[in-house]
DNA sequence: CGACGACATTGACGCAGATCAAAATCACCT
DNA sequence: AGGTGATTTTGATCTGCGTCAATGTCGTCG
């Protein structure tokens, strides 16, 4: 199914791609900059070699020079406590930035692994903050990343705060099907790059619930699971599940935001 | 008891305080600002009157003009899912920033509401945003608070994802704790502004297991309450149960598993 | 190809904590 | 003061999901 032909191809692809030309550019950091002022944001940006399913991108502790935006693949970060136990905090698909919680101390609190093979844009820190002195557009835009990082961090908190098993579950998926299919993805079929450990573990949730609850899933017509595929037969229904801030809410007020 | 001499020194106290004056600059916007530019931030920062004791900041939906800093008093940000249903999402103490979440849509997310009467400085967004492209140690600053927020964010996601109900009070506890701490408050003995259920609502707990938690912890010695003022009688072994796994009363298991 | 280890599923059982219920205490009126 | 509603405490019961245990399946490598 490959040639070598298509091997440089992909090379090409995964290996350079300029801000202007990456697919992603409209979910990452060059949101809203003009062309000409793309330019210098390329310049600082380093697209590193792809990194191989478990090989870290950082470590707690590391000191913080950079963050990352995902080009292709996919991350989870987590955190150790002292007792050895890891603590799933996230997973980050392609267009997703990493490590913006190490600004505060220039250290990493959290680990950061490929879950695949992936690929990732490193954006010296210091530089960027000195562009987006110059450039108003991209201090906005890097200001609302974080923002919308803060967002779905507590959108998680309520999750585990107040949902049971199933509903963290369905949220989890309709979470993800709203991520692939911004990116051009299916909403409805796409594959799970992470571990049902690692979902248990981000969830609060036991391996073997989560297990149980595709399996229940499954059998109520929700979704059909096959190893790391995952097919979503009923969204809406997911929807309601997980606490219904999914698209589509006819009688609601002005064109809502809900959180 | 009030005179009006007495009455003047407090609302010029109160009401006035310039970032250079106030006790809480070097936790708040102001860090690592040079006095000569920290004029210019005062100049944007609007002091509102004091709000009272169940009066609103900003509600979920509100537009999104300022971002707002604590100055005394306490606040409280939540989300209301559509059932109705309130998730407490943080509690705010003086030098803490609100409102960062909505930056990225320019609608708020959450409500904020005042626990006790408080105070606090507006800072508009959009002249916060130019000031910042100005003054390269104010976009830093801004930069470190959205990742410390994130970075609280995280801890509490980790707190409700594999910590016990008894080791959640004991984090919330710590917590508050520390921060009082960093305000120059006592550590051990302080007020909770806000109520048992607000408080279990925060943590993921039923309101009576919260309560059961404060007679058992007191039984335990390890605090003493009295309706809203919490005495920390043994700080360290709290900080334990908040970080890592404990031995405690019941039949000790292996050595300490996820409860 | 067969075997080993990592990952996933399924079942049985018990407990932490939710829920239901009621009493006690506090805050705040007139 | 004293009465009323909100908040908190305490008790009794129920249950979702964690834990333990065993079996099944996949991927990988000799």
């Amino acid at each position: 199914m490959s040639t070598s032909k298509s091997e440089t191809v992909v090379s090409l692809n995964s290996l350079k791609v300029a801000c202007r030309e990456c697919s992603l550019n409209s979910l990452c950091l060059p949101l809203g900059i003009a062309a000409a002022d793309l330019e210098r944001l390329d310049a600082i940006i380093d697209r590193k070699r792809p990194i191989a399913r478990g090989e870290h991108l950082y470590r707690c502790g590391d000191s913080f020079q950079a963050i990352y935006a995902v080009r292709s693949g996919s991350l989870k970060t987590y955190a150790t406590s002292e007792d050895g136990q890891e603590q799933v905090m996230g997973f980050q698909l392609p267009g997703e930035l990493v490590g913006m919680d190490a600004i505060v101390d220039s250290a990493h609190p959290l680990s950061a692994v490929a879950l695949e093979t992936a690929s990732v844009c490193e954006i010296p820190f210091s530089k960027l903050e000195s562009l987006s002195g110059e450039l108003p557009s991209l201090q906005r835009q890097l200001l609302r990343l974080m923002s919308q990082e803060i967002r779905d961090d507590q959108k998680t908190m309520a999750v585990l705060a107040q949902k049971s098993a199933e509903e963290r579950l369905a949220a989890f998926l309709i979470s993800l099907s709203t991520r692939f299919h911004q990116r051009g993805f299916s909403p409805v079929r796409f594959n799970l790059s992470m571990s049902r450990g690692d979902i248990a573990n981000y969830l609060g949730l036991a391996l073997e619930t989560v297990s149980r609850l595709f399996t229940r899933m499954h059998d109520d017509g929700l979704l059909r699971v096959d190893r790391k595929e995952v097919e979503l037969l009923d969204r809406e229904k997911l929807c309601l599940f997980a606490g219904a801030n999914c698209a589509h809410q006819p009688p609601r007020k002005t064109s809502g935001h809900t959180p």
